[in-house]
DNA sequence: CTATAAACCTGCTGGC
DNA sequence: TGCCAGCAGGTTTATA
């Protein structure tokens, strides 16, 4: 799935082949694709636009255009930007040799920008740039930024309850990260992924803020990780797949100890690590359980008899 | 504040 | 071999 690493990789490659670029036409195949403004806005305001530059914030991915406008690009789980060369013959619209593209954009040399995304989950939308820092607004510490200090992170973790997992996948806090760098990056740190925050000491803080730098910066390096779907520019697959540590690797041994890697969910994810280099929170450190649905059903029955009576 | 679940979607996998 | 339930996960929204 497109967490930054792909975004960024992606974004860099744009940057070489995008910037200077006009937008001659843009047609959208699947209308809940564009999240602002509506389909037929989108696509009038679009022909004409050039592109002045890249950028990413988090896992958006930013093209700015002449006329103080910009496209907000977000590919969830399955989206993909492809670049298509000049069609053959005189048909851009029916020659986009995939099955799953959303919208296509037109560019002046031939060239077709394309979106694909088989779940639709991908959301493009079109902003005047005055409106760009209300549309991101909300998102997180950038990790890859200069923000982003062994100091700010501690900040963040203090006096918080939460499981560190969640907390590392929730974007309002740290911006960009998704389920797959969030188990290498606490494999790499040493810590438990139900690690409460606020219990992490200043050592582990700090071998946290390296690790999730390291394995970000890994990513982009191989290209971004392909489990199924992310693909870059030229279609082409990521290569970091083989150097995940943890990740979709449960029951085979752990590359620094040898034990058995584990799988559990957490917070509807999937997460993996190791029950040895990552030891199990203390219980004082643990978060309480949450109740069973038959335990809560119980419980709510006996607050009912005690109100009556 | 924190947690949980469902919704958005469809390709893929595993079980029978 | 073929069918189908269930899983996968980024984000938003609703609920406790």
């Amino acid at each position: 799935m497109p967490e930054l690493p792909e975004v960024e990789y992606v974004a860099r490659q744009l940057r070489q082949t995008l910037v200077g670029r006009t937008i001659s036409d843009a047609r959208v195949n699947w209308p809940r694709t564009i999240a602002h403004p509506d389909v037929a806005t989108f696509c009038a305001e679009l022909p004409g636009a050039h592109v002045l530059g890249i950028d990413r914030r988090a896992k958006y991915l930013l093209i700015t255009l002449s006329g103080d406008q910009a496209l907000l690009i977000h590919r969830r789980m399955t989206g993909n930007l492809l670049l298509f060369p000049a069609a053959a013959d005189d048909s851009p619209w029916e020659e986009v040799p995939d099955p799953y593209c959303r919208a296509v954009f037109l560019l002046d040399d031939g060239c077709r920008l394309v979106f694909t995304d088989p779940r639709k989950f991908g959301r493009i939308a079109l902003y005047p740039t005055s409106e760009l820092s209300a549309a991101l607004h909300g998102l997180g510490l950038e990790p890859l930024g200069e923000e982003f200090t062994p100091e700010a992170l501690g900040k963040l973790l203090a006096g918080r309850s939460r499981q560190m997992k969640p907390l590392l996948l929730d974007q309002t806090c740290i911006a960009g990260i998704g389920n797959i760098y969030a188990d290498e990056s606490l494999f790499r740190a040493g810590i438990h992924p139900l690690r409460r925050a606020e219990t992490l000491t200043p050592p582990e803080v700090a071998r946290l803020h390296a690790a999730i730098r390291e394995v970000l910066e890994l990513g982009i390096e191989h290209g971004g990780t392909t489990f199924g779907r992310h693909q870059d520019i030229w279609g082409e697959a990521g290569r970091n797949r083989a150097h995940l540590a943890v990740y979709q690797r449960a029951g085979e041994p752990c590359l620094r100890c040898g034990t058995p890697l584990v799988r559990v969910v957490v917070a509807q994810r999937g997460t993996h690590f190791c029950p040895t280099c990552q030891p199990g929170p203390a219980a004082d450190t643990l978060v309480e359980a949450a109740p069973t649905e038959a335990e809560r059903e119980v419980a709510s029955l006996k607050e009912r008899a005690s109100a009556e009576k």
